[in-house]
DNA sequence: TCAACAGTTCCGAATTTCGGAACTATGGAA
DNA sequence: TTCCATAGTTCCGAAATTCGGAACTGTTGA
């Protein structure tokens, strides 16, 4: 298993934190991750309530996040922790994120826009 | 020649607007468009400096833009007048619009941040 | 040493994107 | 009218991406 790649906070492209939250799946899984505070592992933001998400599409789904610097991964023991890079990114992309949930519907306690 | 399709208002998804804006050449396009106030034609848009984009890929930009609900476009004698949805958008999505074009550094007149 | 678990990698199938060539629609000129 | 030029769309095959099952890797606990 190669390492995983954290894009510097400097070499985050706007393209690849779009492209990363254009997919449902994904923005439900960053969303719950930022709401939840600490580092949730892999498979418990996996359950979205309305599809099993096949092991495999998982993973990449977090990797798309890592690699578009949306969130950091840390093995920790037999597991991952993840945690979004939201302070970060939010003094480099100021307001997006927020944008971007906000129009989810998806921000921490927030009604559903859609 | 079928009619060209624009979603209405509330049928307009936040991925779908991630998606198109997930592409830099249809930032760019969108961007341009933004700035230039009236409607520009397709071809107007379409030199972006560093590539020439065939005609039938650009074509394919402004029906993904066009689809997505950022912009209305409306055929006037020979050629295509587009314009930006922002105001409807930014009602529906908050802030969404500008902090989008300001991650990429094209808000109209303002620094590169990329 | 072994089994279980969390997640990754591999790889073939299905889907999407890209772009050249042919096509369509409109307006102006002969 | 007919013909031509212009602006853009559609078609379609090739290339690239995504999806997901199966096999694999790394870690912990028995």
């Amino acid at each position: 298993m190669r390492p995983l790649f954290h894009p510097a906070l400097e070499d985050i492209k706007p393209e690849a934190i779009l492209y990363a939250l254009s997919d449902p799946e994904r923005v439900a899984i960053f969303a719950k991750l930022a709401g939840a505070g600490g580092g949730g592992t892999c498979s418990a933001l996996a359950d979205l309530g309305n599809r099993v998400i096949p092991k495999s599409s998982l993973s990449n789904h977090f990797k798309v996040l890592r690699e578009s610097g949306l969130i950091m991964s840390e093995r920790q023991g037999v597991e991952m922790r993840n945690q979004t890079r939201c302070t970060e990114l939010d003094e480099r992309f100021p307001g997006l994120i927020r944008a971007i949930l906000t129009a989810y519907g998806q921000l921490p306690g927030q009604p559903k826009a859609n």
